[in-house]
DNA sequence: AACATATTTGCGTATTTATGCAGTATTAAA
DNA sequence: TTTAATACTGCATAAATACGCAAATATGTT
């Protein structure tokens, strides 16, 4: 790869994140870090971005390094790296929205070549970013609370594929309702995922556990696998064995 | 083998692959890899690439690097002013991907209500922030280099609205080849979007104008209006007004 | 065709550039 | 304060480049 052709990687990734890490690109790059560092500091020598300790900031948004308040990040990190395992090479996999799921596309391995199907904006955003694979989302009516698309269209289309796999950031989960969440919209669409998928996975952080929404999603039968951030031999996650096959 | 012949050679290379390797080219076309580097040096000279360490880069890598920083951003602030007052209630307006017009999104009244669709993650992302108004995205293949839906099922749709306006952040225009891009794919989905709008509207940063790239989008004179951040009046945009209605 | 002239090309050599590595210094975070 | 991560320095090496020159090729003129 040509030195132009790294520095315009680290562009288009400081316009995406508005930050990198020298440790990630020469991971991405294949290059030392040293390399890295030489490239970030001629970026910076021509202004275009500013070096940091640790990588690069974007010119633009420097006041944006600490917005990164994910809510429940580590649990939701240890989720990612489980559910992570599932996904192999050649799969057709489904994304629901939700901060799990873009930490799950954040770990997934670099050279990971699978085709991804979602219906949320941030999620395919943080798809665009992984080097391999194919990103296609099912777009139509978008719904600003859910920043997904929605309605009768997206169902349709979601009819006619069969993926292998299908992950959904769960809100609420319990033994006796199942899935639930609160948009009907959002309902339509999940139920509509869950219809095309041969495996339903649901991601949770043990917070969410037991706690009910107004609308039901899904039986809790309906999901073969149940991953949170606990051992699954848990206290907290029995009641869930008898009625899912898997839970990690 | 001609000199001319394998600098046609070269440049379609360029075309397909955006980078050529002197030492590849050299095995190719079986000379030397000096002459190589004297063709690509009389090409850099001529303007249709960027010789480079190694090798050469289309002339697009150099404009992906200096795209989105900071010093344009004032330019596309004055564009983003004259265009949003282009939009009335009511309106079905089409937008493009780009910088240009997420500044355009940024400016928009609050109380403005149009229903907005668009092909453009980045694009999709900020229209949901407004808080009024219908968000409507195209959905298929994502092409990660313009983080937009591409491919025949986008054209297919688009071809099925009838939008008032559709603004197209450009790339490059000239008076001679009209709007001109780098990527096939996202050539046919930009002419979808022209043909299903009863009025495009051009928003070029004065540096974009008079330039061009390899591929034509549309013909000068299928843009019905034109902005930059220059006064109407400006020479610069002197010849561009026998060809364009509306120049702002 | 024959000749003179200009252009193009390949090769050897000196120079420059790009990159990684090792050791040391510095910084940031626990 | 301690510790781990990151940065810097100098150096080695390989690759790429520039330069001069001579051979080969093309071009134009009579």
């Amino acid at each position: 790869m040509l030195k132009k052709e790294r520095h315009a990687y680290i562009m288009r990734e400081i316009d995406i994140h508005n930050k990198v890490l020298s440790s990630d690109l020469s991971i991405q790059l294949t290059v030392s870090e040293d390399t890295i560092r030489r490239d970030l500091q001629e970026l910076d020598d021509n202004g275009i971005l500013t070096k940091v300790h640790g990588g690069a900031l974007s010119k633009s948004f420097h006041f944006t390094l600490q917005n990164n308040t994910v809510y429940s990040q580590p649990e939701k990190k240890i989720i990612a790296q489980k559910a992570r395992e599932l996904i192999k090479d050649g799969m057709l996999v489904l994304l629901s929205g939700g901060t799990t799921i873009i930490e799950l596309i954040k770990s997934l391995p670099h050279e990971l070549n699978a085709t991804f199907i979602t219906v949320s904006i941030p999620t395919a955003l943080e798809l665009l970013d992984h080097p391999n694979g194919e990103v296609i989302f099912i777009g139509n009516k978008l719904l600003k609370s859910a920043q997904m698309s929605v309605g009768a269209e997206v169902v349709q289309r979601l009819s006619e594929i069969k993926c292998d796999l299908c992950f959904l950031g769960t809100n609420s989960i319990d033994v006796e309702n199942g899935i639930t969440d609160l948009d009907l919209e959002v309902i339509e669409v999940k139920r509509a995922m869950i219809r095309s998928a041969k495996k339903t996975v649901s991601l949770s952080i043990s917070k969410k556990l037991n706690t009910v929404q107004r609308m039901v999603v899904c039986k809790i039968g309906e999901v073969d696998v149940l991953i949170t951030e606990l051992d699954p031999g848990d206290a907290l996650l029995a009641p869930y064995h008898s009625k899912i096959s898997t839970i990690i």
